[in-house]
DNA sequence: CAAAAATGTTTGGCTGGACAAACAATTTTA
DNA sequence: TAAAATTGTTTGTCCAGCCAAACATTTTTG
C-alpha cells in the first residue's frame, strides 16, 4: 500500500508543475519539471521516486511520467489553491502580478482546505456583490496605494447607488434563463436549473456547478465540442451535450467587464 | 560582522517567540521557548547560536535571552504580520480562531512586506470604510458560510443606505478635534495634526503616526503616563506628553464597536 | 551547605532536500 | 549505423532542523 503521511512543500510544488506540465503537454518529462522549479535533474529523480511511492505518479525510469487519479485530483487541488490565492493577491489587493505569483507559491502551502473555501467565496463576493463589482475594487485600490483617506468613502455611498443600477443593467442583462451552451466566452452567470444523470453531469455536480452556483464561461473550443468554464475557483470542461442540459441567469456579459 | 543572510521559517518563528517572551516577561529562557514552539530545549540551544551569529539577539551560554535593537525590531515586524494574518482571517473571512491562528503563522513566513502592507490597508478598509463595518461583515460571512446567494445582496443596498446614517452618527461622534490623550480604550480615530519634534514624536512618525493615519486606542496605563494605541497593524507605545500633542477626529467609539 | 531538582549544552544520529560528478540510456545527427 | 548530443540515474556530499542521551550548570530544598 502507498505511503499515507501529507506531501512535503516540496513535494506539493513538484505534484503541481507536474500536473501543470501534463495538462499542456500532457506528459511531464524530467527535463521540463527541472527547469520549470530551477531545480537540477537530480534533485527530480529523487522527488519523483517520493511522489511514486505515494502513488500519485506513474513513474518507470528513463520514460515519462503521468499522473495516477490519486495524484490528477490532487495536482488539481494544488493548482486551484495557487490560482485562487494569486487572484486574490492580484484583483482584490492589487499586488503586481510577479509578486503574486511568487507569494501565492509560497503561501499554497499554509492555507489549509478550510481557509481556501473562505477565500474562494470572498473572491466570489468581491467579484459578485453588487455593493462590489469594479467600483468597489478601485476603491479599495486608491485606499490601498493612496493610503486610505476615509473621507474617500462619501463615494462609496454613490458608487452604492450606482449599484441599483447596476442591478437593474443586470436584469436586462439576464433576459431570462438561457442554457449554458448558448453563452460566450467572457459570460458570468448563475446557475438555476440542472438536468441531473449520465457521468459527465455527476462531475459537473461534485465540481460545484449546481442551482445556485455562479459560474464564468472562460472559452468554447474552436470545434464547439466542449465549453471550459471557472465555478468555485475550479477550472472545469463542459461537453456540449451537458452545457445544453444547464440553465443559468446571465449576470454580467463579458462587455460589462469593461 | 553578523551573517546577513535571510532568516529562515525556523528562525523567524523561533524570533518571534523570543519576541513575545520578552515582551511578556522582559526576558526569554529556554525552557519557554522550547514549550511555546513544541521542541525539545537542544533544538532551541541550537537555533540561538544562529540567531546570535546573525546579531539578533543576546546569548550566553546558561543566562537569559534578550533582543539586540536589530533582534527586536525583526520580532516586531514578525509579530505583526502573525497578528494582521490572524486578523485577515478572522475579521474578513470569518475563519475560526485556532484554524487562523495555525494558518497565519505558517502564511507569515510567505508574504512579503509589500504585500503586506495592502493587505494591513484592506483590513483597515473593511475597518473603516462607511460602506463597510459589521454589517458588511455579517454580509460576507452570510455569503462565505451559506454558499452565497446573491440575492442576499439586496440586503446590501439597503445596509449601505444605512451607512449614510452611521456617517451622521460619526460626524456626532467626532464632536470636533481632541487630543489623543482624551480617548479611552476602544475609541478610534483619524490623525488630524501632530506637533512634532523629540524622540517620541519621531518614533511615532515612523510607526505610521501622522496626518491622515487611523488608530484605536487599545489601552491606558493604569498609572496613566503612557497609553497603547494600534496604527497600520503596529502597537505603539505613547507617552502621555506625546499623546496630548497629537490631535484627532474620533471616528467611533468603543460602544459603537457593540 | 549538601543533595536533589531543574535548567541548559554537547554530542551523535536521523531525515528531507538540494547539488555535482560519474555513469547509463535514449535520441539526434552525420 | 556509428558518433555525438541530450536526457535521466546513481552515488557521494552537504546543510538545516529535529531528537535523545550524556553531561554541565544553576537553582531549589531539606
Ligand atoms: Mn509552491
Ligand atoms: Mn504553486
Ligand atoms: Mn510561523
Ligand atoms: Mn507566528
Amino acid at each position: 500500500m502507498p505511503d499515507q503521511t501529507a506531501l512535503s512543500p516540496s513535494q506539493e510544488d513538484y505534484l503541481e508543475t507536474i500536473f501543470l506540465l501534463v495538462r499542456e503537454k500532457s506528459v511531464a518529462r524530467v527535463k521540463d519539471i527541472a527547469t520549470r522549479m530551477g531545480v537540477h535533474v537530480s534533485s527530480v529523480t529523487g522527488a519523483l521516486k517520493g511522489l511514486s511511492a505515494k502513488g500519485l505518479i506513474n513513474y518507470d525510469p528513463y520514460s515519462y511520467v503521468t499522473l495516477t487519479d490519486d495524484g490528477e485530483l490532487l495536482g488539481k487541488g494544488l493548482a486551484r489553491k495557487h490560482e485562487v490565492l494569486r487572484d486574490f493577491l492580484i484583483k482584490v489587493l492589487s499586488v503586481e502580478p510577479e509578486t503574486a505569483e511568487r507569494n501565492a507559491c509560497h503561501m499554497e502551502h499554509a492555507v489549509e482546505p478550510d481557509v481556501m473555501e473562505r477565500l474562494v467565496h470572498f473572491v466570489e463576493f468581491v467579484d459578485r456583490c453588487p455593493r462590489a463589482g469594479f467600483e468597489w475594487r478601485k476603491d479599495i485600490e486608491d485606499f490601498c496605494s493612496r493610503g486610505g483617506e476615509p473621507e474617500d468613502c462619501a463615494e462609496c455611498v454613490a458608487a452604492c447607488l450606482k449599484s441599483t443600477r447596476s442591478a437593474a443593467r443586470k436584469a436586462v442583462a439576464g433576459d431570462g434563463p438561457k442554457r449554458l451552451w448558448e453563452l460566450e466566452a467572457g459570460d458570468k452567470a448563475r446557475v438555476t436549473r440542472v438536468k441531473t444523470g449520465g457521468p459527465a453531469m455527476d462531475r459537473l455536480s461534485e465540481g460545484g456547478v449546481e442551482r445556485g452556483a455562479t459560474l464564468e464561461v472562460e472559452s468554447v473550443a474552436p470545434t464547439e465540442s466542449f465549453m471550459m468554464i471557472k465555478a468555485r475557483g475550479y477550472h472545469l470542461r463542459v461537453p456540449r451535450h451537458a452545457a445544453e442540459r444547464i440553465r443559468v441567469n446571465v449576470e454580467r456579459t463579458r462587455d460589462d467587464n469593461r
